[in-house]
RNA sequence: GUCCCCAUCGUCUAGCCAGGUCCAGGACAUCACCCUUUCAAGGUGAAGACACGGGUUCAAAUCCCGUUGGGGAUACCA
C-alpha cells in the first residue's frame, strides 16, 4: 500500500473568496434524537499537529463506537493565515492515519457561508446583544450569571458570572469591506447547522465554552455535550511547537561554531543549500541562506523552518517530530502513531496497550479518559512502531520500505536497483526479514543498511572501525581477511552467506581464534563499519561478487608500512 | 493578577466513582544477567510512585478541606 493514497477527494482545492457557496437556509436543530455527530474543525494554518491528530481520532472513533457520523469542517476565517496547502496536507494527514470522514469532498468551509454567520449576527443584534465598535467589528454581550456545563471527561464545571469578558464575534471588514466572524461564533452556528451533539476537543478550549454556551442560548440553540482532554506536551513540559525544530536546529549550529569558524561554516552552508537544491526535489527552498539569516537564526531572531532544516541536513542531526507529516517521514506506521496517541488520555484497562483503530472505535469511552496533561515520550512511540513492524505481514512491510519516502537522505538518490533487481528479488526478502528485527523505523532498513545499496568508492567509511579492527596488533586484522578471500572465492555463487560462515567457523577453529576476529575484519572492509546484520545475511544480501569485490579493493587500501 | 482545570514510578498509565483483596499492577526508558560473530531482537531479573498537611472512618492511593506544584484561558488566532 502505498503511504498516500490519492483519492479524488485529495485533489488541490482552490480557497476562493468569490465563489462563495449559495446561501443555505437556516435550519438548525437537525438531528436526530439519538444518532451522534462528532467532527474534527481545523483551521488550514499549518500542517496537522499531533495534539490535532488525537483531537480528530477520538471523535472519529465516539462517532463510530456509536454508529454515529464525523464529519470534518473547515475553519478558514482566518483568511490572512489559511493556505490551500495547509488544508490539502491536513486531509492526507487524516487519510495516512486511517480516519474517514463522513462528509468527504462536501466539507463545510466557513469563509464560504458568511450568509449564516450573518443571519445568527442579525438575530444577535435584534435581542440587544451586541455592540458595535467604531472600526465596525461586532462584540456579543455576555449574560451577568454563573454559567455551568457538564463535561463528559472531567464533570460538572462553572464559571462565576461576570468573569468572562463580552467577546467579538464579527471581525472588522477587510479590505474588501467582507466582515468575516471569530471562531467562537461561527463555531456555534455551524456546529447547531450541522448537528453536532458531541464536541471533543483540547483542554485549551474549556474557557471558551461557557462563551459558545452563551451564543447557544441566545441564538436559541441546542446544547451540545462537551468533552475535554488534557493536552500533549514535549518530554520535557514545554508546549509541543514548530518552533521546537528551530530549536533543536539552532542548539546544534551553536554547539558546532564551538569547533569551527562561524563564517566559513556559514559559507559552507550556503553552498551546501546550492547543491543539496539539486539533489534533492522536497528541499526547503524558501529561504535563500545568507549570512545574515543564519547569524539572525542563530541568534534567536528568526525560527525560519527552511533554515533549521537546511542546518539539520548539513549537520546530519534529526530535528523532533511534531506534526504528522514529520513522524510519516521519519517511518512511523500510522496504525503505531493512532496507538500510541490514544494512550495520551485514554486506555481501556486490563493492561491492553496495543491495538489498532478498529478496537478504538469499539470500546472508546468517556469513562476511560484521562483528565491530565501528558508528554510525548518519543521513546515508547518508537518502541510500538518497532513492534508494529515486527508484526507486519512480509508483503506489506516490502512494499512499506520500498515506498518510504524520506525527510532526507543522502544515498536515497542512489539507484536501490542497483542492488536489487526489484521488491520480487529474494535478496530483498532477505533484506526485509533481517531489518524487520532490528529497525524501529521504515526508514532504518535503507539508512543502517545503506552499504548495500552504494558502490564501494561510496561507502562511508569508519576511521576508528578500521584501525581498531584492522590495524590493531600487528594488522591481525588484514592478515585475517587476506586468509579470508581465497577461502570465499571458493564457494559457489548459491547459498553463498550460509556456507561462507560455516567456512568461517571453520577457520577460526584452525586459526584458534574468535569469529568475531575473522567476522569484524570482514565488517568492516564489506560495509567500512564494525555493525551489520549477521554475517551470513549480509553476505547474501551482498551477493558473492560485490562480497569479493570489496575485499579486494580494502586490501588494495592495505597500510604498506 | 483573575478565572478554570489537573496531581500514582523518570514517562504513559491501572487502581479511585461503589474505602479493606494495593507494603500499589502493566508498558516505555534505565540497570544487571542469559543468548550471541558485531548491532539489534529475544529471555530472565532488579531498581523505581500514591505531592504535602489536616480531617472522616475500625480501615484512605481511593471520600472531604487546605497547602504546594503544574497546565490552560484572559486576541478582530483558532
Amino acid at each position: 500500500m502505498p503511504p498516500f493514497s490519492s483519492r479524488p477527494h485529495l485533489q488541490v482545492r482552490v480557497i476562493r473568496d468569490d465563489v462563495l457557496c449559495a446561501p443555505r437556509p437556516l435550519h438548525y436543530n437537525r438531528r436526530m434524537a439519538d444518532t451522534v455527530i462528532t467532527r474534527f474543525a481545523p483551521s488550514p494554518t499549518g500542517a496537522l499537529h499531533v495534539g490535532g491528530a488525537r483531537t480528530a481520532l477520538f471523535n472519529w472513533a465516539y462517532a463510530r463506537r456509536h454508529g454515529g457520523k464525523f464529519f470534518l469542517r473547515i475553519e478558514d476565517t482566518d483568511r490572512a493565515r489559511s493556505t490551500e496547502a495547509a488544508e490539502e496536507g491536513i486531509l492526507r494527514d487524516l487519510d495516512w492515519l486511517g480516519i474517514d470522514w463522513d462528509n468527504q469532498g462536501k466539507e463545510p468551509r466557513q469563509s464560504q457561508r458568511l450568509d449564516l454567520y450573518n443571519a445568527a449576527i442579525e438575530k444577535l443584534r435584534a435581542a440587544g446583544l451586541t455592540t458595535t465598535e467604531e472600526n465596525g467589528a461586532v462584540r456579543f454581550t455576555m449574560p451577568n450569571r454563573d454559567i455551568t456545563f457538564e463535561d463528559k471527561v472531567r464533570d460538572e464545571v462553572t464559571f462565576p458570572a461576570g468573569q468572562i469578558e463580552d467577546f467579538i464575534i464579527q471581525k472588522a471588514p477587510d479590505r474588501e469591506g467582507k466582515q468575516y466572524p471569530t471562531y467562537h461564533l461561527a463555531v456555534v452556528v455551524d456546529d447547531a447547522e450541522m448537528g453536532v451533539t458531541h464536541v471533543l476537543r483540547g483542554q485549551e478550549h474549556l474557557n471558551n465554552t461557557p462563551k459558545h454556551i452563551a451564543l447557544q442560548e441566545a441564538l436559541g440553540l441546542p446544547r451540545p455535550t462537551y468533552a475535554h482532554f488534557g493536552l500533549i506536551f514535549n518530554p520535557d513540559g514545554s508546549k509541543m511547537s514548530k518552533r521546537d525544530k528551530a530549536k533543536a536546529a539552532r542548539a546544534a549550529a551553536l554547539e558546532h561554531t564551538t569547533t569551527c569558524d562561524q563564517q566559513q561554516w556559514f559559507d559552507a552552508l550556503i553552498q551546501f543549500q546550492k547543491q543539496a537544491t539539486s539533489l534533492y526535489p522536497d528541499l526547503p527552498t524558501g529561504t535563500q541562506l545568507t549570512y545574515d539569516n543564519l547569524e539572525s537564526f542563530c541568534n534567536k531572531q528568526n525560527d525560519d523552518l527552511s533554515i533549521a532544516k537546511s542546518i539539520a541536513l548539513n549537520l546530519k542531526i534529526e530535528l523532533p517530530e511534531i506534526d504528522v507529516k514529520d513522524f510519516t517521514l521519519s517511518g512511523y506506521l500510522s496504525t503505531a502513531l493512532c496507538n500510541y496517541l490514544a494512550l495520551l488520555g485514554w486506555n481501556p484497562g486490563n493492561d491492553v496497550e496495543k491495538f489498532d483503530n478498529n478496537f478504538l472505535a469499539q470500546n472508546f469511552s468517556f469513562d476511560r479518559c484521562n483528565k491530565g496533561d501528558s508528554r510525548f515520550d518519543r521513546d515508547k512511540l518508537a518502541s510500538f512502531n518497532a513492534d508494529a513492524i515486527k508484526a507486519m505481514n512480509s508483503n506489506t512491510l516490502y512494499q512499506m520500505i520500498w515506498n518510504q519516502p524520506y525527510n532526507h537522505n543522502f544515498f536515497l538518490h542512489k539507484d536501490p536497483n542497483k542492488t536489487f533487481g526489484s521488491a520480487d528479488d529474494p535478496k530483498f526478502t532477505t533484506f526485509c526479514e533481517t531489518y524487520r528485527e532490528r529497525s524501529k523505523t521504515l526508514c532504518d532498513p535503507l539508512t543502517q543498511g545503506a552499504f548495500f545499496f552504494v558502490g564501494y568508492d561510496e561507502i562511508q567509511i569508519d576511521d576508528k572501525a578500521r584501525k581498531k579492527v584492522m590495524d590493531k596488533n600487528e594488522g591481525e586484522g588484514w592478515k585475517a581477511l587476506e586468509a579470508l578471500k581465497p577461502v570465499l572465492e571458493q564457494l559457489p555463487e548459491d547459498g553463498f552467506g550460509a556456507a561462507a560462515h560455516e567456512k568461517i567457523k571453520a577457520l577460526a577453529e584452525r586459526m584458534g581464534v574468535g569469529m568475531g576476529k575473522l567476522a569484524q575484519p570482514l565488517r568492516v572492509a564489506i560495509s567500512g563499519n564494525t555493525v551489520t546484520p549477521p554475517i551470513d545475511a549480509t553476505l547474501d544480501i551482498l551477493g558473492k561478487d560485490k562480497t569479493l569485490a570489496r575485499i579486494q579493493q580494502t586490501l588494495d587500501e592495505k597500510p604498506t608500512c
